[in-house]
DNA sequence: TACAATACAAAACAGTTTGTTCGGTATACA
DNA sequence: TGTATACCGAACAAACTGTTTTGTATTGTA
């Protein structure tokens, strides 16, 4: 890659990260990141087609970084004991995303934490189907899914949201207290 | 209230709703709302100050007209057996929240989720307060509260965006089998 | 019935923001 | 060194928003 679109690209990237810690996604315009990254315009364009690709490829890249330092490589897999191993692996993904609170704050305020969170939760769903062994007939099995999933990923929002911090093995801990009976 | 103003406001919810059948609140536009209601633009600024104030209105209406109708006076309320109690008064808010599902799709795709599911979680935090009786110390009590009514809203909009469909009390009683241990 | 208040229509307006285009300049890479 | 290409900057059209103004129609009331 071409050393002049690297740099320019990782000013608008850092330029987005400072915007959004100041103010949510949906609040900073175009002409901020242009400004802030003190780039051309056309330049802008010539790396991101709308506002909202740039918010992909971060969450891309957050996501990328995220699941892959979180999750072990299928071959040495451990879906033994499955609750726990689901709060330990829940644990870690926690653990990676505390790195990104700043900006996360950011994309989860405001109207724009649709495009994280649908993100988030394709993720989740792999997490938990490999988790998750206690289907029971009473509830269909996609609500089920969609419950754990939603209200996991809710559980994130409120934990960045949260002025109190609580570590990322508590807080694993508080969601599987109420998920398992 | 003048008989012209409350023709003009229905004119302009009646447009609304219609609109939000067919395309999720972000994409519609003032204009496309004037257009559909036949009125004059400054007569929809003189209604509302902006789009958002009129999702608010519309909003409130519903919210009014579901928690009105399916909850009990204070008065009459019987807090006596916790779960069952809030399984059924779920039960009731389902039930006339399904009456306006077909505005609720519009409002409930789309990143405009948030100003609705704001609205939507004061109520139900309300609720969940008044029947929550097993708020154990083994985990944060507002941790607690957001993960039940963030859930049972995730629930909602579920139910709101499957195809298949389920009762009010289906729908109550899946929630509830996953919250009760 | 006549009058005063006010709700409405229509059109023009300024202000934002977006995304595109284009000619010229600077930089990277071979 | 030379050629490709990434960048700059300015100008541009387009869409949408919210305001203002002027004139008309309708309402509730004296």
């Amino acid at each position: 890659m071409d050393r002049r679109q690297k740099k320019t690209r990782d000013a608008i990237f850092a330029a987005f990260r400072k915007l959004l810690e100041r103010k949510p996604y949906e609040n900073i315009t175009v002409q901020e990141i242009i400004d802030e990254a003190d780039i051309g315009r056309s330049t802008f364009y010539a790396h991101f087609e709308t506002k909202d690709e740039l918010l992909r490829s971060m969450c891309t890249d957050i996501f990328h970084h995220v699941f892959n330092q979180a999750l072990p490589k299928e071959a040495e897999e451990d879906y033994s004991s499955g609750i726990r191993n689901l709060e330990l692996k829940l644990g870690h993904v926690l653990y990676h995303l505390d790195e990104h609170r700043s900006e996360l704050r950011g994309i989860l305020s405001g109207n724009s934490a649709r495009l994280f969170m649908s993100y988030f939760r394709n993720y989740l769903a792999d997490l938990f189907m490999r988790y998750t062994d206690d289907f029971s007939a009473d509830v269909p099995k996609d609500y089920l899914l969609n419950h754990r999933v939603g209200s996991f990923a809710e559980t994130v929002k409120w934990w960045i949201a949260e002025k109190k911090e609580y570590s990322p093995e508590e807080l694993a801990a508080f969601y599987i207290k109420l998920i398992e009976k």
